[in-house]
DNA sequence: ATGCCGTGGAAACCACGA
């Protein structure tokens, strides 16, 4: 089972690259993020039309999110982050496809640091984090996926030292996510490809993507009863190189549909 | 180092992204 996480940039914007991706790679399950694009504007009919059942939570202009599943319809078990009714940005969806929980994520970029919009990012975190305690220890496959605006850690900014003062890798946030790791989750990439250079995200100028000046800030998290069965994880890269892309590229995980763990007993 | 680009939406610029 292969879960991908690609934040698009406007849906709209993104068909043709989205569905030739589609394409080509099949994922079974996709979150999508900034669709950038309101309820009724979401492109269903060209997703199905893939082969793809759906469902999405749309905003005017901004943010938006989206779960795919090829071949079957995601079942809805949550619509926005719980913890502030007063939060109308649509940021997070959460769907069940078969026995696998999946949470689709925008975590809030949060620049300029400080300020009101990194106090946003900092609650946004502090609610991920309660709601994901709360899934972290279920026995079924559980994965929050998607864009949370964190540089994890120097292996994972071409630069490092001209980002310490930016939302994305303030100690803060930094901090906020090692605290969702230390619930148990797993960062599936890194855990695959602990010395690797991994990047998701090139800027649209300076020729960022040609000079692989580039970021990983677009993450698949796994909880214990899954993590065993992670086989592969990896970045479509050469998406990011396609005419009309995404700043981003797409980042999966492969999951053997047999827990390695499982079998005779030691 | 800088939104230098890209997108949407409301106006022929601005907000926002990372």
């Amino acid at each position: 089972m292969k879960i991908a996480t690609y934040n698009v940039n406007s849906v709209n914007a993104r068909l043709p690259v989205l569905l030739r991706w589609l394409s080509e790679t099949q994922p079974d399950v996709v979150c999508l993020q900034e669709l950038k694009a309101p309820q009724d504007k979401f492109p269903e009919k060209a997703i199905r039309d893939s082969g793809y059942g759906v469902i999405w939570h749309g905003q005017k202009s901004y943010n938006g999110v989206a779960i795919l599943a090829r071949g079957r319809d995601p079942v809805e078990a949550q619509r926005g982050l719980p913890g502030d009714p007063g939060d109308m940005h649509s940021r997070y969806l959460e769907a069940t496809i078969g026995k696998v929980v999946v949470g689709c994520l925008y975590l809030p970029n949060g620049n300029p640091a400080p300020g009101p919009k990194f106090d946003y990012k900092l609650a946004w975190f502090e609610r991920l984090r309660a709601h994901a305690a709360k899934m972290v220890d279920r026995d079924s496959p559980v994965i929050l996926a998607g864009d949370y605006n964190v540089i994890p850690a120097d292996i994972d900014v071409y630069k490092p030292e001209r980002w310490v003062n930016d939302a994305l890798f303030r100690p803060e946030t930094r901090a906020a996510y090692h605290g969702l790791l230390e619930q148990g989750w797993i960062d599936a990439v890194r855990t695959l490809h602990p010395e690797e250079r991994i990047y998701t995200y090139w800027d649209y100028f300076r020729n960022a993507y040609g000079r692989d000046a580039g970021l990983r800030i677009d993450h698949l998290l796994l909880n214990p009863s899954i993590a065993p069965r992670l086989s592969a994880a990896g970045v479509d890269r050469a998406v990011r190189g396609w005419e009309q892309s995404s700043d981003h590229a797409p980042v999966w995980v492969e999951l053997s549909d047999t827990d390695p763990v499982d079998g005779p007993a030691q």
